[in-house]
DNA sequence: TCCAATTATGAGAAGACGCGACGTAAAGCT
DNA sequence: AGCTTTACGTCGCGTCTTCTCATAATTGGA
């Protein structure tokens, strides 16, 4: 069986009941042991005993008891998020991210460089360790206090977290970026492309939240699709799942040729056409019909509830995404909804803290 | 929690015992005590409970003991397949296919008849009632003894088991196939996508079976996809996962326009090419390109592990296969292997029987 | 034919776990 | 100070699994 692991035994019960408790510790925050016991939906003193262990654990602790009621005062109890942490780490063409966050997944520390597209990959590799570096010090965390790491970049990441193919990156194919970060921090390390990443993302906690089947569309500068089904990521059996390029679709206009033409870059192309300049406007157009022409494929394959639209070009908002409607519209049987992305940039750095509490909460959570 | 359902006590132990020993009873035939209980990872006494269990819900018997080895002989126990059965119809437009299968899956009714194409679905249905009523029949069940019924049908099929669109069939659109199919027989009634139901199939005991993540392409007069991730269909939304209907896809020429323009019929085409009339070839070739093209942006987009090749063309054999590798090899960076269906026509009834079957695995056999 | 070896069965004891119940502790309120 | 309210702590019960050991049933060889 699948289900239950090795054991069968009482055991099994205990942790599954250790998780439980874990469960409603983290969802409800600061909590009496009553009030857990029947998040958990367990008898207080098996809660209690939970409770216990996750101390021994370092992941509850007992925090104020309650006040100002009648009765006597409930101990309660508070997940411990700052008993470890995760690093996260967009590593792109022209900037770097790094992100700190406990096991809550609440971001505590963060560092922004900026990078240069030609600069060879030791020195961007080295630009990412000390943001890195930097947050886990500012935060002061010994060694050992990372958990995981996770980094998402630009090209294709097969499944031992090594680059495949990167064509924004110089020197990046091949690289073993998961192993690399794990060296830092000596913790699990991973790698993951941007877009899935930034799928994770706003599923997580952004627009996509309530949504289990999602396209992500990466538009701008770096560009790609992230594709979540089940609320899992889905990135194929090379990690090149949603990566178009190849596709010969009618009509399909490249971005940058888009923007080449029109002579302005997107942020002045975006500005007039709120302005109602209707040659702006013809170029957002033009642009959107092409995001919708890649997301169709995407959408008619998989047939998912939503598309979020994230990376440069959504500052386009309102204005580009409905003219994506109308586009997907005509193009698909039963179109999805669309969305902006809530977190914009700070979306893949965020899906690989996601990422990395994953890894944290299956294996040292038990979750 | 998920896991967990509602009680946590040592019920749930129990039931995921019985669980366990149920599963290593349906894998390993008829067995001993002891080899069951070391399938099943539980103490010889442990199983025995459990099969005392299964015994009075008519899930497992005793069968004839050991013999020809020393010692004393064990009780042998077997999992009484007859104890239920699911009945997987495929409804298409010009033929339809019944088959009537006990719990291990194993078909032992099965009934063909041929429809017209434009015959109406009133008609149609009763025809598919009578095959599948025959099947039930000839086995001899009583009222109860269908657990669970599917059918599989060209068109999108949503998640509430209705056709919402046909072209291939007339007034199927609208139709509530799984609740049709399930007052027949007085069982729940699924209904699913053809195409979707034969890469179930070819998944579960096809060119498939070792491979978690496919691509079915279902060609021929009924076309279609079929997509299987984790091992699990993915239907979308609305179930229209895989209808590409109106991808602009340069080059993709429609069989039907090749076959037309060759003025032979696919049959004829696939022996004269196997001969190796070079006209024929040609022919072939821009069947597979066809396939290929369609199958590509399904491949591009979930980069499966395998391409499975059913329906009409599949009479191709390894001819066309191999010119849809060549042609996907050059569509795809990573182009995954390219297998043919293993059951032919009757992988999609083959695969309503696995869909019924999952039902009742999950409800009435608790797996 | 009888005996040893072999293998499975059946019953009983021990350990672990979860839960209900009951008495006790600690606060607010009158 | 006493009553009410709410939570804590402990005890005992029932259930489940496993370990152990005596017993039963068969085969193969002396």
């Amino acid at each position: 069986m699948r289900t239950l692991g090795i054991t069968n035994d009482t055991a099994l019960l205990r942790r599954l009941n250790t998780r439980a408790t874990l469960h409603a510790l983290r969802e409800g925050g600061a909590q009496t042991l009553t009030q857990l016991a029947r998040a958990a939906g367990l008898s207080r003193q098996t809660a209690e005993v939970a409770l216990s262990d996750l101390t021994e654990r370092g992941l509850a602790e007992e925090s104020a008891p309650t006040e100002g009621k009648a009765g006597r005062p409930a101990r309660r109890f508070r997940f411990r998020a700052e008993a470890g942490h995760v690093v996260g780490l967009d590593v792109g063409p022209r900037r770097i991210l790094a992100m700190l966050a406990d096991l809550n997944g609440d971001v505590i520390e963060e560092r922004r460089l900026d990078a240069d597209e030609h600069m060879p990959a030791a020195e961007r590799l080295a630009l990412a360790k000390r943001a890195a570096t930097a947050c886990v010090e500012a935060a002061g965390l010994t060694r050992g206090g990372v958990w995981a790491a996770t980094v998402g970049t630009s090209g294709v990441v097969d499944r031992s977290a090594r680059v495949s193919v990167s064509h924004l990156i110089p020197g990046w194919t091949g690289l073993d970026l998961g192993g690399q970060v794990g060296r830092w921090f000596g913790c699990p390390g991973f790698a993951a492309n941007d877009a899935n990443l930034a799928a994770v993302a706003e599923h997580w906690r952004g627009s996509a939240r309530h949504v289990e089947d999602l396209v992500y569309v990466l538009s701008g500068y770096r560009a790609g699709h992230g594709l979540l089904l089940d609320g899992r990521l889905r990135a194929g059996r090379t990690g090149s799942a949603g990566e178009l390029g190849r596709l010969p679709l009618t009509g399909w206009e490249d971005s940058s040729v888009v923007l080449a033409k029109a002579g302005r870059d997107a942020e002045e192309i975006f500005q007039a056409a709120q302005a109602g300049d209707e040659q702006a406007l013809s170029v957002v157009d033009r642009l959107a019909h092409g995001l919708a022409r890649g997301a169709s494929a995407l959408v008619l394959v998989v047939d998912p509830e939503l598309v979020v639209v994230g990376g440069g070009f959504s500052r386009g908002g309102e204005l580009l995404l409905e003219r994506m409607r109308a586009h997907l519209a005509e193009m698909c049987l039963n179109p999805p909804e669309v969305a902006l992305s809530t977190f914009g940039e700070e979306s893949i750095a965020l899906g690989a803290v996601r990422m990395a509490l994953d890894h944290v909460e299956r294996e040292r959570l038990g979750l």
